[in-house]
DNA sequence: AGCTACATCAATGTATGCAAAAGAAAAGCC
DNA sequence: GGCTTTTCTTTTGCATACATTGATGTAGCT
């Protein structure tokens, strides 16, 4: 899933390049852009940049001043705090979903996903944090799909998109991160356990964890 | 608000020529389409078109088949509850920051528009009907300002969208309708009185009674 | 006859050129 | 000198041509 940038489209490449350059702040707030001087920057023809640029202004990370160009929205410390309350509110309504939904296979895809990240919890290298972080994103990502609904799904992905804002695991001790793996195998046990209660339960608990940890956390 | 097409652009226009054509069951799903040809039925180039396509994607009205072109999501029944649970979430969420930062003057505007409703409920004339749809959105509209959240307001025009598959107002009788009526006021007050958990409630029991009324409705 | 390889076609992806809208700056008018 | 008008520039919107990809079918070989 690393590396592949060859492989996609230009068009989902400059989505993600652009995406990644506004998370990590390469992009800061109130940066003024046009749609030629991103497809310079990104070798490439201001098509596909103009289509990244339209699912980036949909999903809020940019918005455009009527005839001066376009900005990228900054991002009040409150916000982050309101987007982990989307994330509550359509993951754990994902997670009991799940539980009602959930074929064998993608129950034991979760359970995989929950053992490997526990067993590079906690990480000690780079390479355990990208280990980490991948199993964490297809984990969440499963439960979408076992959730069998189109629609939700739709809404999940944008609102990931604005959860990974928190990507930066720096924020997380290793305390935390133990208690994130916990948690996703107590996710994992619930939804094969076919307790959508016990489902919507956990992760609400397991989002509002992390709320906390971004709430703590300065810096 | 209506007959302004020609004043949208063309990228525009047919998002919502093709939405409109989606939700009012002139393209069914299973439909094929492809690019060139929606880009004919609207007299314009694929370019547009393609942007429209893009976006309705991303919303799940439709699903590219790999090799084969695009379809429209079909339906599930189940799928209008999912929506509503959806609605449910968000909408109740953006209600109560609604009443906790909504401004005197969007306040008057919620009580504005309630009161519009009200003045044309129970509706005798397609004229009423139409007066009522639109203060009906606007009222929703204003709320999703009232929550002075851009990310929340990004996922719910999306759940917005999907709402519209709902906009058949034929599913409210007299009793429907004045009921919702008086939701509106219960909301406009609750959020006036600066009362979140109220305001969250009083949504709440406002989307689960169109869910109920949904759910009732056959044919 | 069955399989492989190549040709062909349909659909989407990308580049580029031109048109139109919106601001900003400069020139003319009172 | 201040205000209006015009033009120039910047940025986005749209169309068209070309490239690429993947599916289908057909011919040739074994």
């Amino acid at each position: 899933m690393r590396g592949e940038d060859d492989r996609l489209n230009a068009s989902d490449s400059a989505y993600h390049a652009l995406r990644d350059e506004i998370l990590s702040g390469v992009l800061k707030p109130d940066d003024r852009l046009t749609e030629v001087t991103l497809a310079d920057r990104l070798n490439m023809s201001r098509t596909p940049v103009r289509e990244a640029v339209k699912r980036l202004l949909i999903e809020g990370f940019l918005t455009r001043a009527p005839g001066e160009g376009l900005r990228v929205t900054g991002l009040e410390p409150d916000e982050v705090q309101q987007i982990f309350q989307i994330r509550l509110k359509l993951e754990s309504y994902g997670a009991r979903r799940a539980a009602e939904h959930a074929t064998p296979a993608e129950q034991d895809e979760l359970h995989r996903l929950a053992a490997v990240m526990s067993g590079h919890t906690p990480p000690k290298t780079d390479q355990d944090f990208d280990t980490i972080s991948e199993a964490n994103a297809a984990f969440h990502r499963t439960i979408m799909l076992a959730a069998k609904s189109p629609r939700l799904g739709a809404m999940m992905s944008l609102a990931i998109n604005l959860g990974l804002v928190l990507r930066t695991y720096r924020m997380y001790d290793d305390h935390d991160m133990i208690r994130q793996s916990r948690h996703h195998h107590d996710i994992a046990e619930a939804i094969s356990a076919r307790d959508p209660d016990w489902a919507e339960a956990a992760m609400s608990s397991h989002v509002l964890a992390a709320a906390a940890v971004a709430r703590a956390f300065k810096g």
